[in-house]
DNA sequence: TCAAGTTGTAACCATATTTGTTACATCAAT
DNA sequence: ATTGATGTAACAAATATGGTTACAACTTGA
């Protein structure tokens, strides 16, 4: 399973994205998603670093770096799973085997497929639409 | 990450489907795919369980149920990872907080979709694909 | 300047998952 | 019956995850 972190920092961005002339401490935002404060500055900390979003140390309040429009699912995806393959495959095959010799690059193939299948359907959604569902839903 | 259990079952099929006259013993299996016999096994009674192949305790070999053309990566994933939501959603947001309140099912319809863009792909290649592709590495 | 509140981050723990391993009961085939 | 195989339980080591405490560093207002 794919952590809970990525749920998280799309919560997290929601919020922001809700209440852009709040500043919001993590002690708020981690009352919203229930969980421990450090949780979400950890997150924070993850979506920072990818520059999704600016903090001041000492200050309360994150404020997006970009429209809510301009950040897809898959930039979120991306700033808090730093992995870049979704598929583990199994070390060193049996090179004298010929299935084990070329099995390496046919599963590399398939599972890229699959994961770019994914994290391009990830790229179509954006937190502005998140917003508008959450809005609509009323 | 997704374990490595899809990519032996993977792995394990197309050495099936390479020697269908050959009854091949887990010992065997295990050489080819540098593991434990009995991860291998492990892995066959999922495959087993799941109706992809046949075995006989006692007997060494184990054969497909249907043609390689019939049986999808996707047929492989469900097999060896049961479990049904691809990504994991904190619990109890809060359901005071607007944001809280609505956002689960918003994740839900996301993730569904990009899980399911994933498994559409793989369910596009069969372990056919996989064993031509080996074959044409040479 | 200082006090209060906040962020950033390290450290630690409990839990779950995964993979490898040993052991052994059970079955098949000669 | 003996040999060799499967099926499966049980356990260990490694890793990832989420929660928690602790605390240094920063900001702001009085």
């Amino acid at each position: 399973m794919i952590n809970t972190r990525v749920a998280v920092a799309i919560h997290i961005l929601a919020l922001i994205a809700s209440k852009p002339q709040t500043d919001l401490p993590s002690d708020y935002i981690a009352g919203s998603v229930n969980t421990n404060p450090v949780v979400i500055r950890r997150i924070l900390g993850m979506l920072k670093k990818a520059g999704l979003i600016q903090t001041t140390a000492g200050k309360a309040g994150a404020s997006l770096t970009r429209p809510p429009a301009e950040i897809s699912l898959f930039d979120v995806y991306q700033a808090v799973e730093p992995k870049d393959h979704l598929f583990a495959v199994h070390d060193n095959p049996n090179p004298h085997c010929p299935v084990g010799k070329g099995i390496r690059s046919v599963l590399d193939e398939a599972f890229n497929e699959a994961q770019s299948a994914l994290e391009r359907t990830l790229a179509k959604e954006t937190i502005e639409d998140v917003l508008h569902r959450l809005l609509l839903e009323r």
